[in-house]
DNA sequence: GCCTGAAGCCGTGTTACGTCA
DNA sequence: CGTGACGTAACACGGCTTCAG
């Protein structure tokens, strides 16, 4: 099932080009003078990303209105009391402090015991349970945008993301932590899946040497004293049962590589003219890892696209 | 230079909530 | 309408790094 909100998130439209477009205000949230005066491609991705949603929250929200038959949707009217609420500077002073809080004050403003939390004018959440805030389609969006210049965020851009959103710098912080959480699991998922193709791939090859082995003690064991074993450079499988200069010994050359000649190395048989790994031969995706790195120094990351 | 405690960040696992089929 | 599955925000906890004293 593709995820819901991520998948929506993509359908926006957004321009990825980065830098060309105007300084944009999303929502009600103030302008960050921390991003304003930043020249880093990261507050460019920033700026890019907030105007582009805002030009596009328009048409979304009028979707949803039309969709809904009156109203925005929920995860809209969210945003919009997180966005419009006073709590939003406060938030901000508090994520301005926060660098500074110890692990007390920062336990206290996790629990809402003593911190300033955006949802407590909501009045749901008197029986102390934590109440979830669903992030709107737009905020997710730019956090999405941003993750993919980032993955990780530093103090100012944590702070610079969370006023333009109008978001606590601490759910900004959590977003970023699920997030890569997220890409690290798919990432984990993809790996997993190839190692089990790789895996069958190899139980099969194995299947293939032991048969091959059996053969070739077979063959050793025969009366004959002519047979000889032959072993073809390039493919590296017995060749034949036969004597070396028997037909059936060119006859499988003649198949495997009918334009070789006998003294060919091994190295120069595949068709593609590039040298891999044994293993790689028999697992095609493997043949492009060693183009480009080893499997155990670089594993591939998901691409983004996967998200 | 080494040690130590505080502070902050991050990864990992879990919980709880919202949404959808 | 009730329910289970799923996605995800929020939380808890421990490890690591940095820095001041």
């Amino acid at each position: 099932m593709m995820p819901r909100t991520s998948g929506a998130s993509l359908d926006l439209g957004l321009s990825l080009g980065l830098g060309l477009t105007s300084q944009g205000s999303l929502s009600s949230s103030t302008t960050s003078p921390t991003t304003a005066g930043s020249s880093s491609p990261w507050a460019a991705a920033l700026s890019s990303v907030v105007a582009d949603v805002a030009r596009a929250r328009d048409a979304h929200a009028h979707y949803h209105a039309a969709a809904a038959g009156l109203d925005l949707d929920p995860a809209d009217r969210a945003a919009m009391r997180a966005s419009t609420s006073p709590d939003s500077a406060a938030a901000l002073s508090s994520g301005a402090s926060g660098d500074n809080t110890n692990k007390r004050d920062r336990e206290l403003e996790r629990t809402g015991s003593g911190g300033v939390r955006s949802d407590e004018e909501d009045g749901a959440d008197g029986a102390g349970g934590r109440k979830k805030l669903r992030l709107s389609k737009d905020q997710a969006a730019v956090l999405e945008e941003c993750f993919k210049t980032h993955s990780t965020l530093n103090p100012k851009q944590k702070l610079a993301l969370a006023t333009r959103l109008g978001l606590r710098p601490r759910q900004v912080e959590v977003w970023f932590q699920n997030r890569r959480a997220r890409t690290k699991l798919k990432q984990t998922e993809v790996d997993c899946e190839y190692l089990k193709r790789w895996c069958e791939r190899l139980a099969d090859e194995n299947k293939r040497l032991e048969k091959e082995l059996a053969d070739l003690r077979a063959l050793k064991a025969a009366p004959s004293p002519a047979a000889t074993l032959t072993i073809c450079p390039s493919c590296r499988r017995v060749a034949a049962t036969a004597t070396a200069a028997t037909p059936t010994n060119h006859h499988h050359h003649q198949q495997c590589h009918p334009k070789s000649s006998s003294s060919l190395p091994a190295a120069a048989a595949g068709g593609s003219g590039s040298v891999v790994p044994s293993h790689c031969q028999f697992f095609p995706a493997a043949v492009d890892r060693t183009s480009q790195s080893t499997w155990n120094t670089a594993p591939p990351l998901v691409t983004r696209e996967l998200f």
